[in-house]
DNA sequence: GGGCGCGTGGTACCCCGGTACTACGCGTCC
DNA sequence: GGACGCGTAGTACCGGGGTACCACGCGCCC
């Protein structure tokens, strides 16, 4: 049985929305909010397995409950339904921590299977958006690094040239490394040197984007 | 009505596809292959709507194959379907242009639903996978450019500053910036001078890093 | 034992990058 | 007209980064 908690500022959506779940035996709605603030008041309270969250709400909106309903560590998977299916929600939903994201156009056996997969610890997008998704993947997510068929200059560079060229990704200066690592900055030039010969770049910088490029160094990874 | 290539190695499991697609009216199985690079005649031939694919097949294999099929500019669609969920798997059938991919142990509804979306031009990931293709949507694409909640410190720069932090993540020296943007080395030190104050970046390391991190660069974008 | 790779360290040198300041022409806005 | 922002340009200075060497100890392998 999973509990089911439904936000919409519509009476009417709502409606529809428990006629559907209360129609299924698997499914057992146990309340409803008509805003944002609600929804993250109601979800601490009732605990329920699914929030059924709409998007576009007076006051706080449904990307903002979610957000809030994430990082107050609730139980409660969120599942986004929106009638628009604009990037900028899917992307905001997603980042808020939301746990799957449909249109309301949806039909009764995809939104409940939604529901179910949500309930399970899985994820569901819409079929609609996922195209859009993927492209965005393939264009930015790096392969795994295992797999892929990486750089061989980075094969060439030693376990210690290789932590060089990680901590240059850092942006460090070659004092800091020296700092850190606890040698002299000598040796960190010489190092920082046969690191640059070895990868072809003319310069740190280079070897940054280098770094970035095979996946060694990541935004916010400091 | 939509036309399916199956393509797998095991005799037994076309045979099932087959069972499941003919019982339903809005599907027509038009052909079979055992091998990738069967599948890749095949599609070229028979021009079907879904391209049902496994990826374990001796000799070619489906993510191969897939690659080819996208490639050559067919029609169709690939629908990939395994029996593994590994993470390289999805990657990379999502790499080589797969438009969706589903577990074998998918009920018949599933796939049948994945075929229409897939034919239908959307795509669809099976809902156990979509939470770590998720994880990492959120991890490495940037959100779209409006919303974003972007650094103030980019509000700052003008336009031209803008120009200059690009380039300077691109790797370029100041005077290959100056050669490209046609002037002289001067102004791009005034330049780079300014956009280091403005986002509190110690050198122009710093600032790859930070223009990485506000996806103003990206690796490849050479 | 004698190589050899690797990590470490040093010296000397040069140049690019970054800073500080000044300056001017051009728009826009009050 | 004057103030202001912006892009442009210059000079002078300095320090860190990068290069080209050499050097030594250690572990490993033939």
């Amino acid at each position: 049985m999973t509990t089911v908690l439904i936000v919409d500022d519509q009476p009417l959506q709502r409606y529809g929305f428990r006629m559907l779940l209360d129609s299924v035996p698997e499914t057992e709605v146990v309340g409803e909010a008509a805003h944002g603030a609600d929804a993250v008041r109601k979800a601490a309270e009732l605990r329920p397995d699914v929030v059924l969250m709409d998007v576009r709400m007076p006051g706080m909106d449904g990307i903002e409950a979610t957000r809030r309903i994430v990082a107050a560590g609730e139980r409660s998977r969120v599942l986004v339904l929106t009638t628009f299916d604009l990037d900028e929600y899917v992307h905001a939903a997603l980042r808020a921590g939301a746990s799957g994201f449909l249109l309301k156009d949806a039909h009764a056996e995809e939104l409940l299977a939604g529901i179910r997969a949500v309930a399970a610890g899985d994820a569901v997008i819409a079929p609609a958006l996922t195209r859009r998704i993927l492209d965005e993947f393939t264009r930015y997510v790096p392969a795994p690094s295992g797999d892929r068929d990486e750089d061989p200059r980075l094969g060439s560079l030693t376990d210690r040239e290789r932590e060089i060229l990680v901590a240059i990704g850092k942006g460090w200066s070659n004092g800091e490394i020296a700092e850190r690592f606890v040698v002299t900055e000598s040796t960190v030039k010489t190092h920082v040197g046969r690191v640059l010969a070895k990868i072809g770049a003319r310069d740190r910088v280079q070897a940054v984007i280098f770094a970035y490029d095979q996946g060694l160094a990541r935004p916010n990874a400091d």
